[in-house]
DNA sequence: CTGTTAGCGCCTTCAA
DNA sequence: TTGAAGGCGCTAACAG
């Protein structure tokens, strides 16, 4: 009858009790104590009770790293790489891959990339490492080969908010396209015909589905796509500001614009007020309260929230369930909504 | 020399290799697999370039959980038990924990309890089981028993946005006293004598913290607090704009208001809006973008992300380096800054 | 320099 | 109903 008596950390502390320090205070044998633990049928109930008493009396709290390892069960963990947590829409988004991961007993590991694709890398690596069961990426890079799951011995991984290059695995996208093209076509049916668009970097997927979702409606409705009027905006603060009183300030300026994302929409909503300009602004991503405003804005909002379930779903899948989960990738769009804010 | 061909979960696509897939791969112990991936001095050269060529080949991956589990080492997780993840508050103080756990090679696992005890309950036995380094918690109850360090066998635990009630642990707040003194200190220097005070549940600490900030500021300027004008909020949408039209429809109206939180603020804004008052208005948390609404609104803003930092930094003391921390609990209080947004 | 043995904490298998 | 042996993947502690 030995006990164990290392600490935690080397700081020896309280030590932290294992199923033997167990067995040995209602001296039976550990493996008693295991089966007693996993309520397995054949351990007799006075038995059972003596083992959960000792256990209830030394705090003890099986470990699920070791019965992991042992069952060879998966760690029950997901993996979750964003680009930016404290952003809302990712937090967001995380949270519905919380909600969704909970519901099955699973917990979620973050890691924030801050846009840079060698964490990612090296996130990714570490998760692998790890033993996640999956992960859901928002790619910060356009190099994807280190997320295919033929480099990860099949563990499956599911993208969001922008497609694979490459790896042939399940995503979640917001319909870019579909969501600028309604917005711009509600500005066109108001009877503009100069539109100036405030895009993103023309190496960002969104970016150019959201670019061509604009100069689809702009086509469906006959009117030429002035490229002058197209500015691609450095994701830097001011910017799109900048851009936008550049835009005003021509001999011919634009009689509305549309701004392709959260961040564009608001420095276009100030350099427009700036200007005292009447020009009607539409923009994709939700700018909360802009009700309370002084002009109408437009935006084509989606749920963040969504976005993460669909995702989690997906991996769950093939987590939960692989051998009936189709081995090609599948893919979901989440729907957007035009929103229209108006002062009072 | 065997080969282990296991797949991952039951179902068979690409089975993770071990270490001992390496060794055979490059005839040699899986021993020396294990040192030459470690970079052990005692290796030989041209085996080393013969291990790591093979554990390419294999694309091996090591597997940490194992290694944890043998080298006794702790599992290299924090957790992170928020109650609203998508909650930019939340969100942004995640993101300061990530980030510091990020810089010692920790990362986090999220739980988000809803605000519901039970489920905090259920998070933090998980989170022990799976053997976290520590945790940092929102409490969403008022019993925090379960999260005592003595009953955890000392894993290390920060409270944060409210203190432990009972456990001796480290703790992590936001000036909710003297960030709420200032505002209404602000108000009263404007003049106001009759402010009304949009509070939260009287059972929160938080809540009480900011409604002591009040009346000290009332104090001080002499000004007897009306307990007419208190109105607890309950955390419904809509609660904060009701109680808001309700003082401002009595015969006394108040020339002011204070709001405890950011959803007060933001109803408290819209009653005043719609009924076109002229009331002054503050408020606790900060309300992005206010400066484009069309009146003027101060509130008492503070940095999310510090708290993240400051709880990640108490915590990753005593995981680091538990010898070299005082075992007495410390604390640490974030500091609030007055920002007056102004249309135009 | 390399390999063997043993064991982290737990559970599967088989024997008592 | 209970226990002993063995091993999950990895690495300390010893050989050689």
């Amino acid at each position: 009858v030995t006990t164990t008596t290392r600490g935690r950390t080397g700081h020896v502390r309280f030590p932290t009790p294992t199923m033997r320090d167990v067995a040995a205070h209602a001296s039976v044998s550990a493996m008693t104590v295991s089966r007693a633990l996993r309520d397995d049928p054949g351990v007799s109930p006075e038995t059972r009770k003596r083992v959960l008493a000792a256990a209830e009396a030394l705090r003890y709290r099986r470990n699920d790293v070791a019965r992991g390892l042992r069952t060879g069960r998966s760690s029950g963990l997901l993996g979750l790489v964003v680009t930016n947590l404290s952003n809302p829409f990712y937090s967001e988004m995380a949270l519905g891959v919380e909600s969704l991961a909970a519901e099955h007993g699973l917990r979620v590991v973050i890691g924030n990339t801050n846009g840079e694709a060698a964490r990612e890398l090296q996130l990714v690596d570490d998760l692998a490492s790890r033993r996640v069961d999956g992960m859901i990426v928002i790619p910060a890079g356009h190099d994807h080969a280190h997320l295919d799951p033929a480099a990860l011995h099949g563990l499956p991984v599911v993208f969001a908010a922008s497609p694979p290059s490459g790896p042939q695995v399940d995503y979640v996208l917001v319909d870019d396209f579909g969501g600028t093209r309604a917005a711009t076509a509600s500005l066109l049916a108001a009877g503009h015909r100069r539109i100036g668009f405030l895009g993103l970097q023309r190496s960002l997927w969104t970016g150019a589905e959201r670019l061509r979702g604009f100069c689809a409606a702009c086509e469906d409705a006959g009117v030429p796509v002035d490229d002058d009027l197209l500015r691609m905006v450095a994701p830097e603060p001011g910017a799109a500001e900048a851009a936008t009183r550049e835009l005003l300030g021509r001999a011919d300026p634009p009689t509305a614009l549309f701004a392709a994302n959260n961040r564009n929409t608001v420095g276009a909503y100030r350099a427009i007020s700036a200007a005292g300009s009447g020009v009607a602004l539409a923009g994709f991503d939700d700018v909360p309260l802009a009700d309370l405003f002084t002009s109408p804005v437009t935006v084509v909002t989606y749920e963040p929230a969504e976005i993460g379930r669909q995702a989690a779903q997906l991996l769950l899948d093939r987590v939960l369930a692989p051998e009936r989960t189709p081995t090609h990738p599948r893919h979901v769009t989440v729907a957007t909504t035009l929103k229209a804010y108006r002062p009072g």
